[in-house]
DNA sequence: TCTCAGGCACTAT
DNA sequence: ATAGTGCCTGAG
């Protein structure tokens, strides 16, 4: 099926490389991904995302998965004000947070741990060609992220095969307690910020910033903020003079200083501090 | 060959 | 509370 849906203040390419998200794959000016179980190929011409999907695709959800509800100039207003983010605003404009799915989130930033993103994204690939869903979409082949129920019941020794290493435990673990639901990723929609953080905390490998990820990136609580190496970095530089500060310092000043939507200001400077480190 | 990654758990103060 | 240390693996 194919649709388009209007949106300004939209940029797919800071939005879909901006780290947030390990799988989507440009080919042109198309960008292929899955969204739930709908294979997914989007393009943008600076007024409205064509969208093809696999048949059935919720287009309401389509939408909210690429953020286009949200009042962007709006929350510019509120973080612009700050002289390194107004620049990096002015560079990115139009990234979008995404709404991503809760498992596929939480499961993909367990694997994020001390790597990087080159391999993030080939743990995510081979996980998903072995235990995922085969989807075929204009002749392009691409594979669903695996549901919790089929990795809780994966064997170590296969899942260390795809190359998680000693993620294979963690990811495993949090498996098995989504599968059973002894742990309700939705519930954690009822919480607030703070509770819902230290809930997700309570899981194997999710310590504070991945679990500002998933609250981020997936369900739309724009005060988290995840403070990974590079973040600590650029706030030490920016705002401390150098001088360091622990992850959870640094999540305070920011939160503090960017308010409620903390966890855009945090991507903005994020894909900021990244782009000016590889010119250098 | 070697270093180093988008953290976290575990242990010792 | 806070500081130190090891971890699978592969890309550069």
């Amino acid at each position: 099926m194919k649709f388009s849906l209007p949106v300004s203040d939209f940029n797919l390419e800071h939005t879909l490389e901006c780290g947030q998200a390990f799988r989507w794959e440009k080919s042109g000016s198309f960008y292929t991904g899955v969204i739930g179980d709908a294979a997914v190929k989007v393009s943008f011409d600076g007024r409205k995302l064509a969208v093809e999907a696999s048949p059935g695709a919720d287009k309401k959800r389509i939408a909210d998965y690429f953020g286009l509800n949200e009042d962007l100039p709006r929350i510019y207003k509120k973080i612009g004000g700050d002289p390194n983010i107004k620049k990096a605003i002015k560079k990115y404009r139009g990234l979008r947070i995404l709404n991503q799915d809760r498992w596929e989130c939480l499961a993909s930033f367990i694997l994020s741990s001390y790597t990087n993103i080159p391999r993030i994204k080939k743990m995510i690939a081979s996980l998903s060609r072995r235990l995922g869903k085969r989807l075929v979409l204009g002749g392009t082949e691409i594979y669903s992220f695996p549901p919790a129920g089929k990795i809780a019941k994966a064997g170590m020794k296969e899942l260390k095969g795809l190359g998680l290493g000693f993620r294979a435990g963690y990811i495993k673990d949090t498996a098995q307690k989504v599968a059973s639901k002894k742990f309700d990723l939705d519930a954690l929609e009822d919480l607030n910020y703070g509770e819902a953080k230290e809930r997700l905390m309570t899981l194997k490998g999710v310590g504070g910033k991945v679990a500002d990820c998933v609250l981020l990136f997936s369900f739309k609580r724009y005060e988290a903020f995840p403070v990974d190496v590079w973040i600590k970095r650029g706030l030490e530089e920016l705002y401390f003079n150098g001088k360091a500060v622990t992850p959870e310092k640094a999540a305070e000043f920011a939160r503090e200083r960017f308010g409620g939507y903390a966890g855009y200001a945090q991507e903005y400077l994020y894909h900021y501090l990244r782009h000016e480190k590889e010119r250098s």
